[in-house]
DNA sequence: TGAACTTCTGTGATCCCTCTGAAAAGGGGT
DNA sequence: ACCCCTTTTCAGAGGGATCACAGAAGTTCA
């Protein structure tokens, strides 16, 4: 209840680092203020350099100025086509890497084209989950961010998540999950020993136009447990008028 | 009401402080003059410095010069929308954090997706030691504060509390704590050694509009102490027709 | 197109947290 | 010692929160 997200822990700041020790640079381009907005507070209270832009002159401006590692670029602007600002991006620093954002039936189209070149997409509407998964991606493959122990990896007691492979064990024993079930588990996985709100897993795991009721959380909490906790030692525990959390050991 | 705020402890002020030394700044906006009001008191005696607006005209004109770091921000205003305010807090200083107040049942609705932006809500009607909570959260997770030994976690004596996790442990042994349990202890822990009111408490742990005796303060404290000081030291002591006190070590 | 699967809504059952009321225990003063 | 007042403890009603189950709606894939 009391905090509500994602704060660096207690040792440290936990956000992805430039082989230089610097936070990583991402640009925010999209017209729609709520986006910039909540993309750009989330991405920085996860550590991250962020700057925003609301259109394609202004972004271009931008990052002659900031130098972004990465861009989240929505592909329909009001000015310039999606399409022209990439390309004058990648004139301006060819090795930034870019996360697109569009519709869903724009998809098939001709972005799938342009992740060929190592970028990815993000159909809207989109979760906060989704985006953070795939802009940590692109970084990482880019080589952007300093080597650790084994990226892509989450480990919390005996329970693994591999965010590439999309693979979850426990206890060296495979887990099939559905992707709702994968996102949730992946964002408990992200803050561990930590209560999470029903109101913050609604918000970070669902699609930020999602209407539901906090009903859903509680329902996947349970298909989670019954494949992950099931005769094991429980590592979901709730706590009462408050939330969850991803507890470790025992108790 | 008046009476029952905390001023700064003899050892001086122990609010937040800004990481150039200064207090932090919180402007709370709500129409109804007894709630900032009693806001405005707990926090100056918390050591923040607190203006206050009664509409949304008034609050974006007063944050022009208040510069705050973080606002308490009624979402229903005589003026203007919540949302509105919101936008053109956001416009002026980006960075601001936002702490909503909200009607319980409106909160399904759109409150829910601002939290993913890092800020946070309280529902109406509010104890002050949850306000105090989230606000703390916020700025400190915003980076606003001084980073201290170890944010979020309370020491008195061999007694601990998380606020994270929101796990409490005496002498390294967990004790499990209902909700109203857990925010009587941060209430005590908060202000260790000092004593505190039946009404106090009652102002500070339970809603505002909280009909009832200060009985309930009485049996509560029992409940603590037997979760808390079983078989050990007591820690939890009563002063006869004043109130308790929570003091680490003998006498 | 059909079958399998995933996601979400609704209902009811259960648990346990909160608070009330009353009785018991304790303190302090005369 | 006695009485009065405060504090503590006990027992239980009520209600909110959580969970389990079933099924409808939507999606994916062959």
């Amino acid at each position: 209840m009391a905090s509500n997200d994602l704060s660096p822990g207690p040792s440290g700041p936990s956000g992805p680092q430039r082989a230089d020790g610097g936070p990583v640079r991402v640009l925010v381009v999209d017209d729609e203020p709520d986006i910039t907005d909540v993309l750009s507070r989330m991405l920085r209270s996860e550590g991250w350099a962020v700057a925003a832009a609301a259109d394609g002159r202004a972004a271009l401006e931008l990052a002659r100025e900031f130098r972004p590692d990465a861009v989240i670029l929505d592909m329909m602007l009001p000015d310039l086509d999606g399409f022209a600002v990439l390309s004058r991006l990648r004139a301006l620093s060819p090795e930034v890497c870019v996360l697109f954002l569009t519709a869903r039936d724009a998809v098939e189209d001709r972005i799938a084209g342009l992740t060929a070149g190592g970028d990815d997409y993000v159909t809207k509407p989109f979760s906060l989950e989704e985006v953070l998964a795939r802009l940590h991606g692109l970084v990482r493959r880019a080589g952007v961010t300093r080597r650790t122990e084994r990226p892509g990896l989450l480990k919390v007691g005996d329970l693994e998540l591999d965010e590439d492979a999309r693979e979850v064990a426990r206890g060296g024993e495979p887990v099939e999950l559905t992707p709702t079930e994968f996102e949730l588990l992946r964002f408990l996985m992200r803050h561990p020993r930590r209560v999470l709100s029903k109101a913050q897993i609604l918000d970070h795991v669902w699609s930020y136009d999602f209407g539901g009721q906090a009903h859903v959380v509680e329902l996947y909490i349970s298909y989670l447990r019954k494949k992950i906790d099931a005769g094991r030692a429980p590592m979901i525990h709730t706590v009462r008028g408050v939330g969850y959390v991803l507890r470790p050991g025992a108790r």
